[in-house]
DNA sequence: TATCTCCTGCCT
DNA sequence: AGGCAGGAGATA
């Protein structure tokens, strides 16, 4: 579900929380959350509890956490999440929040609409981290994509700053073979769209690849595509490298303004760490409106299928070339 | 480069 | 019952 804007949403929303905290104690309500740690759950809880929160970095879609130990000496590891389809952060309690409320009127409990285990707020509580300030971060996560695991930092290959909020080019090894995003000012573009043009494949299907440039999903692919009026099908290397260009460009913009408005929310399946909903599915060209006119040209919105994955475009306005 | 798989839940 | 959903790793 949450592609780049989503996730920097959530780190932004995550840091003053987490900042210098230290983690007291891990619930695994979920184990398959942690499907992705070297030595399982136990090694999970052993690796994050003591550990200190240094910073939180982000590159495309993968989040982490920066961990010291408890004299803030570097542990050399990572605390990875990727929020895969339906995966949310949501903080509870805690300095910052008591903070936030001080100046709000107690609204009563809002009581859970209907009964039964549709309305327990507590469903997909997969994981729960405790803080030392009585903060807890619930990772919550609906269809299990997602999860969270311990990844040892290396340098980048390139030695610049690691991600655009890197203090040096320190990465997860887990993140080392994916590409830098639209917003990194390190990503070279230029290198990115020479590669786009070697390739057959349907530009879409590029934009996919994480390796190549990440933080894009489904949702800022077709409206990347729509914003540069290019079909999803449009092979790599029948791009110019104007049109190519003009495509990520298109992408980058449309991914700031959905930051702008907290990210795009369909349902409550994306909220922000507070539980708020983003604004930009309002302002949504293309996706998920088949049989809409086109804001563009008015033409009705088709959607098609590449590679299981559904694609909205409008068949006027957007051209293969 | 497809296709299958991991999951749960909602909508026709 | 079947299709669909913001992702991506494994596999042939």
């Amino acid at each position: 579900m949450p592609e780049l804007p989503e996730v920097e949403v959530v780190r932004r929303g995550l840091a003053p929380h987490v900042d210098g905290r230290v983690i007291t104690r891990v619930d695994v309500h979920e184990p398959r959350s942690l499907r992705r740690q070297i030595g399982g759950p136990e090694a999970f809880v052993q690796a994050v509890t003591g550990a200190r929160v240094a910073r939180l970095e982000r590159r495309g879609k993968f989040l982490w956490w920066r961990l010291q130990d408890e004299r803030g000496d570097e542990l050399g590891e990572a605390l990875m999440t990727h929020l895969g389809m339906s995966g949310q952060m949501r903080v509870r309690g805690g300095a910052a929040e008591a903070e936030a409320d001080a100046g709000t009127v107690a609204l009563s409990a809002p009581a859970p609409r209907g009964e039964g285990p549709a309305s327990d707020p507590h469903r997909h509580r997969r994981i729960v981290l405790h803080l030392d300030d009585g903060a807890q971060v619930d990772f919550v996560d609906q269809r299990i994509f997602g999860g969270l695991w311990t990844s040892a930092l290396e340098q980048d290959a390139d030695g610049l700053p690691a991600t655009p909020d890197s203090i040096d080019d320190l990465l997860p090894a887990d993140v080392v073979g994916i590409g830098r995003d639209l917003l990194d000012p390190a990503q070279d573009r230029e290198a990115v769209i020479a590669v786009m043009r070697a390739r057959r494949a349907p530009i879409k299907a590029l934009l996919l690849d994480q390796s190549l440039v990440s933080g894009i999903g489904n949702i800022y692919a077709d409206e990347g595509l729509w914003a540069a009026r290019t079909r999803f099908d449009a092979p790599g290397e029948s791009l110019t490298r104007g049109r190519a260009r003009r495509v990520l460009d298109g992408a980058e913009a449309v991914m700031h303004r959905a930051l702008d408005v907290g990210g795009t929310s369909f349902d409550d399946l994306y909220v922000n760490v507070d539980g708020r909903s983003g604004y930009f599915a309002r302002s949504l060209a293309a996706y998920g409106r088949a049989g809409e006119p086109c804001p563009r040209c008015g033409t009705i919105i088709r959607r098609s299928v590449l590679q299981q994955r559904s694609c909205f475009y409008c068949p006027n306005c957007q051209r293969k070339a």
